[in-house]
DNA sequence: TGAGAAAGTAAGTAAGCACTTACTTATTAG
DNA sequence: CTAATAAGTAAGTGCTTACTTACTTTCTCA
């Protein structure tokens, strides 16, 4: 196998394995054995088991969703389309996380580890999302038809409303014992509380 | 020391350390050092890593939130005191997770890790929320109060607020750079969100 | 075609891990 | 006072960890 070749399926496998058990808790032993190479051949290609974390974070800031997030909804908020901004946000988290819910994971077991990868993520795209969609409720209340609340709370609570639910999804009620919802119901409902709870 | 002040001790030290680097990336060593103790002292009060994890369960299976959920909103139940209901319960969260932060990150760092902590939790406390909470929802969308809805969606959307937020406060943001905000108010402005979002 | 580079590994190493053994010191009950 | 019991530890045990060395195989292109 080409080294680049070998080295994309090392990072995946790692990155799968750190999402599941953890940096601390995934060997890199087991690495190499759920990629089918001796743990050496890892040694060829990240020098230490931190560049191999190091790498996963360099290639998730390079993330399209991750570095563009406001692309999706830029023509609902031109339209001051209220429900197509809440609801298109709502929808791509949600479909995202299902898509590729070791991110979400990873990101858990960064936060709690105390890694970059979640501080770089919080201050790189969190951030972002409060000023966006802040500024644009701001906006919409100038306007007289969101009522006054401090934006970020808003966005605090509309955040909360789908991270938690993926959360749930992924770590808690897998077989959707207390709430089985499509993605696009479940941003509806969310994106309909929101605005009813935020309109004048 | 005596035998059960020490193992008291012991559950404190280990608990902390768990829900700071996880199960899997704290050893017996630290915890022996952190109590002041050596290793072979660990051993003779817990016979392994395990049963020190699932006396840490027990203990926390005895607490008086965990096991007595809606004493406090009772009350506001019984009188149908939507925001009384509302605001008491995302409160009481609130603080709880402020004055045992170890907790919501031991719960994380559980489920992550695929212990029972979370799962029982999960079963025992959260399942009965949304039981709870959605009967009153339901009856409340009786009177004509409430707009219909399914239940359990109001109440995922509203324990998404607060455990978001907490989670925000003690992973990602712990100096509040993006909202800082009382716990009294948090729980103002999220009880009137979800009220507003479903009243009719 | 052949030499050098790249891809790969078997067999280590030292440090760290959960856990044990064999022992000492402190407490308490008869 | 004494003997039994409980609390505590220094110094291990064997296994696992991240990482290395010294070597073989495979590919590439002048």
């Amino acid at each position: 196998m080409a080294g680049d070749e070998r080295r994309q399926q090392l990072l995946q496998v790692a990155m799968r394995l750190f999402s599941e058990k953890g940096f601390s808790g995934t060997t890199t032993k087991e690495i190499a054995q759920s990629a089918g190479v001796s743990e050496a051949t890892v040694f060829k290609h990240f020098s230490n088991k931190d560049e191999l974390y190091s790498a996963i974070l360099d290639q998730k800031a390079c993330d399209r969703d991750f570095s563009n997030p406001f692309e999706k909804i830029a023509d609902h908020i031109a339209a001051k389309d209220d429900f197509g901004v809440f609801y298109t946000m709502a929808l791509n988290a949600l479909d995202k996380h299902d898509q590729d819910e070791n991110f979400l994971r990873l990101m858990m077991h960064s936060a709690l580890e105390g890694h970059d990868l979640a501080r770089i993520f919080f201050e790189n795209f969190v951030f972002e999302v409060y000023e966006f969609l802040g500024s644009y409720i701001h906006q919409r209340q100038a306007d007289g038809a969101f009522r006054e609340v401090e934006p970020r709370v808003v966005v605090r609570s509309f955040i909360g409303m789908f991270v938690h639910h993926s959360l749930n999804n992924i770590l808690w009620d897998r077989e959707r014992k207390i709430l089985k919802i499509s993605n696009e119901e479940a941003a509806r409902e969310f994106a309909t509380i929101i605005l009813q709870g935020i309109k004048k």
